[in-house]
DNA sequence: TCTATTTGACCCCG
DNA sequence: CGGGGTCAAATAGA
């Protein structure tokens, strides 16, 4: 039922996006809207059918796909990305058993037309550690830690990888929550704006500048990583705020048109808190015009997890502009769906 | 002087 | 043995 029932929202949603078309109207937004709509259903479908059929590959072929997570990214291609997890109990890595904590992925595409950036900040203090060239991967992965990994234990950890094929994509591999301050509140302002700045110049300056992205444009993707033992999966609750909640977070923007409402779905995604849970955040976000059109937007998720290795990917955007990224509930894994998959349309 | 980044070495694991 | 992840000394910047 829940099948038929995002299916059918899913027509609705085209039928709107071919009525749209046939009547210009004064926001451009609106098909872009549209689009993410179906884009969360598509995701929701996804998910759905992976969820049935956890069991083994690649759940998220789909939608990805569309994405275009590099298939290849070494990231979700990895089998085991999950293993790394530190132990987020024992500050020390020594056990060998390493509990799997929640990891997730996100795409960051980086529309350039700035130049600056690579990927954005996602609200945390992050503190680069390493990189390393990665087999096969064009571009070199940059490892970060929470900056406050010492002095509040915080073990949260991400990896930036340049897609190889789409130097403006960014797939950011998240493990492990944040237990500082920022990841608790959820959304304190960055306090080190240095770190966005940082964190692309790294990848990108030393390889190509990329820094002539911009910011722009993302696309997030969702995916999820089969890794994890099918049970947990299904553990989880997803809610995909995502798209909406850039939206209405920001309410008075443009975006208005976004119908909440209407659709369980999108009344699901209304309720999750995530998006300003704390509501300090909204403030944040980078400017008014953040949001989807053309600046970055922001987005979030998370995930937590339990113990057991999942992972999920969610978009996180990227712009210049800091965003918070909001933890919230370890419970739940909260996808964004951004935008889930690079549709080609909606970008640009 | 302090903090963050760079980068080669080291370690773990398959 | 080699790849990926992390460490930590050296270095850079404020």
């Amino acid at each position: 039922m829940l099948t038929s029932e995002l299916i059918q929202g899913m027509e609705v949603a085209r039928k709107l996006k071919a009525d749209l078309r046939r009547t210009p109207s004064p926001f451009d937004n609106r098909d872009l809207l549209v689009q993410r709509i179906l884009s969360s259903y598509e995701k929701a479908l996804l998910i759905l059918r992976w969820n049935e059929s956890n069991s083994k590959s690649q759940p998220v072929g789909t939608a990805t796909e569309g994405a275009g997570l590099s298939p290849e990214s070494p990231i979700s291609a990895n089998g085991s990305p999950l293993r790394d997890d530190i132990d987020h109990h024992e500050h020390k890595p020594e056990s060998k058993k390493r509990k799997s904590v929640a990891s997730w992925m996100d795409q960051v595409r980086v529309s350039s037309e700035t130049g600056l950036v690579g990927p954005q900040d996602d609200g945390y203090s992050w503190r680069k550690y390493g990189q390393k060239d990665i087999l096969g991967a064009k571009y070199p992965r940059s490892y970060y830690r929470c900056t406050y990994r010492n002095s509040q234990n915080c073990w949260a950890t991400k990896q930036v990888q340049r897609s190889d094929e789409d130097p403006t994509i960014f797939d950011i591999t998240y493990r492990g929550k944040h237990t500082c301050s920022l990841g608790n509140n959820a959304l304190l302002p960055p306090n080190s704006p240095h770190q966005h700045e940082k964190l692309d110049n790294n990848d990108d300056n030393r390889h190509g500048q990329s820094s002539q992205e911009g910011l722009p444009t993302f696309t997030n993707i969702l995916s999820v990583d089969n890794n994890d033992p099918g049970d947990t999966q299904t553990a989880y609750p997803f809610t995909f705020p995502s798209t909406s909640f850039g939206c209405s977070a920001q309410e008075n923007h443009t975006l208005l048109p976004f119908p909440l409402d209407n659709d369980s779905f999108l009344g699901s995604l209304s309720q999750t808190n995530l998006f300003f849970p704390t509501t300090p955040e909204s403030n944040y976000f980078p400017s008014p015009s953040f949001q989807i059109n053309k600046f970055g937007w922001i987005n979030n998720k998370q995930c937590s997890e339990s113990d057991i290795t999942d992972i999920i990917s969610a978009n996180t955007s990227s712009t210049n502009s800091p965003i918070p990224d909001f933890d919230f509930s370890l419970d739940q894994v909260e996808i964004d769906p951004y935008f889930p998959f690079d549709a080609p349309d909606l970008l640009s």
